[in-house]
DNA sequence: TTGAAAGCGCTAACAA
DNA sequence: TTGTTAGCGCTTTCAA
């Protein structure tokens, strides 16, 4: 009793026409007499034929399915990403192959190539910088890339992100505005282009222009994790800072609880602001004020920019800036 | 200067030899002359040759690419297992294509449908309760499904779990243990099995060891959010509870942070003990008091069963139940 | 140890 | 409107 796959050729001979009919209802095609149509739809239908995706994608170099390369997708902050991009994928017709990266150099490289084996017809790509490997990779493949919350020098590629040079201005303008004179600018690697170039000039900006003077004593650079947040904490306050600028959430909620199990009252006595708007900054108490980067939004529109990458639409501007704003909560005062 | 895709075909060519040999050393097949494979690995450096995967498929029948059905990624519940499974799945050299459901009945089916034509070589479905029809579904394909933290009455399909009903044993028992006359148990849908038939049967045992009574008043069924917590907190307040069981740590977290900001001190004036000691029990404030469900563990060791079952190796058990533990954080008392 | 050749299930000219 | 016929790039007998 194995069950038999049926094919195409299956119901042609069923329904008495060639296999190029069949195709051509199964694709929609218009050029088909509506009674033939409505004959292979029946015979389809009883002999509960599937179309085989794979023989589809070899014979038609099409395999609606994109490659999204992602450091983690446990990290509440990339899945954000990836569930705008699975809902607009879905929304066109392709799947998303999902391959964690680790941001590492050689994983990304590694499944770069394995998505693009493949055929996929497009990659997504999130991550924290660009090797110039990597770059080469993009590059030497025909396939279309679209990096999202990401950003690359010089933009081969498509990109979707927000302005984090000037969102990161108006937050320390903000606590600035606060009369804080040392304001912590508390970030993951400086190497990382967003925060290197983007944050960091931004931050230095919103100093100069309230005559408070920058010093690298204030640059905290560590991991995106709780914990480092939280033994943040003591090192930030020996520097006599009163309020931090934050560059992603799960760090700024381990530096509120590092802070508050100190007997630091926030906003009173120390005001902070973080990043992302996720659910980790509205969950946290005090509820974090945070820039609101459109998470879900830059995933979605990175997808629906691949989809006129693959298209080979029409494109007016392959780096796409959202607008952001700012969440105020309860880590500043009002 | 359009770039010619290089084919097996090419490769033969150059190297002077038979595609099938060049098929054999791609794949490692040992019955290649040293000197010859040798030869071909040259050529297929030289012309940069990555054999197509899809092709590959087409002929083996075999895809190295599994089915995740996830209902959503951005869940940090969820995108935990993924993690889990994406590990487990580059570590056998699979791939995954992730799927959302929004545990929606339909587009279960849909995406699963969708998934089998893709020709997936195995299915990971995650969900919260099982339909029939997708249950027909499931047994009328030969392609093996496993469920990750998702219960089925009659199980033909593996699955991972852990003991649930034991889990919201203890940790109600810890409650009574304190003394707590009126503990709630609050729940996402009783209808999905896992709350209806295995957390609640818990419940209900422990109160019946410890001599209280089983009130249906003390049995909240909500959604499993952050906002349906909060806005909980007060009714649950006016039923002169003392002490919560909660089946999901967003919603956990939503009460905690609802009963302090009426005044309620945890761990003094109200105990509560949460589910999936995800990152958000240990960031909440007080930190949470967890059943620790090893959730990376249960998406790797799906992962691990889907290999198995794909390879048509000989189970011991395709029923799995992980072990689990309390974690006491400061939700509860010493 | 190697090669020839028949598919895998479908799409897409091209012809009719 | 429909059918014929090449492939798509690879694996896998079967023979040599």
């Amino acid at each position: 009793m194995e069950r038999q796959t049926i094919t195409i050729y299956d119901v042609a001979r069923e329904a008495g026409v060639s296999m190029a009919t069949v195709s051509r209802v199964v694709n929609g095609n218009p050029n088909v007499k509506p009674a033939t149509r409505k004959k292979v739809l029946e015979v389809i239908e009883r002999l509960d034929y599937r179309p085989n995706a794979v023989a589809r994608g070899l014979a038609s170099k099409k395999t609606t399915t994109v490659g999204v390369i992602i450091p983690d997708v446990s990290n509440i902050f990339f899945s954000s990403l990836a569930r705008g991009i699975d809902d607009v994928a879905t929304m066109y017709k392709y799947n998303i192959i999902l391959a964690n990266s680790d941001g590492d150099d050689q994983k990304e490289i590694q499944v770069l190539n394995n998505l693009l084996a493949k055929q996929v017809d497009g990659v997504i790509f999130m991550g924290m910088h660009i090797t110039d490997a990597l770059r080469g990779e993009f590059s030497r493949s025909k396939t279309p890339v679209v990096l999202a919350s990401s950003i690359d020098p010089d933009d081969q590629v498509g990109s979707v992100n927000i302005d984090y040079k000037s969102a990161t201005k108006e937050a320390v303008q903000l606590l600035a505005d606060h009369g804080h004179q040392n304001i912590a600018f508390v970030s993951g690697s400086l190497l990382d282009p967003i925060n290197g170039k983007e944050r960091l000039i931004g931050y230095k900006e919103a100093l100069q222009e309230n005559e408070l003077k920058y010093t690298e004593g204030l640059v905290f650079e560590t991991k995106y994790e709780y914990k480092s947040g939280e033994q943040l904490a003591e090192r930030i306050l020996n520097c006599g800072v009163t309020a931090a600028y934050v560059v992603d959430d799960e760090l700024a909620v381990g530096l509120t609880n590092g802070l508050t199990d100190r007997g630091i009252k926030i906003p009173e006595d120390f005001e902070l602001i973080t990043s992302n708007n996720s659910l980790l900054a509205e969950i946290a108490r005090p509820s974090l004020t945070s820039i609101s980067q459109p998470l879900y939004d830059i995933g979605a529109v990175s997808m629906r920019l691949l989809t006129k990458l693959m298209n080979k639409e029409e494109i007016d501007e392959k780096t796409v800036v959202l607008p952001h704003t700012i969440i105020q909560r309860d880590s500043t005062k009002a």
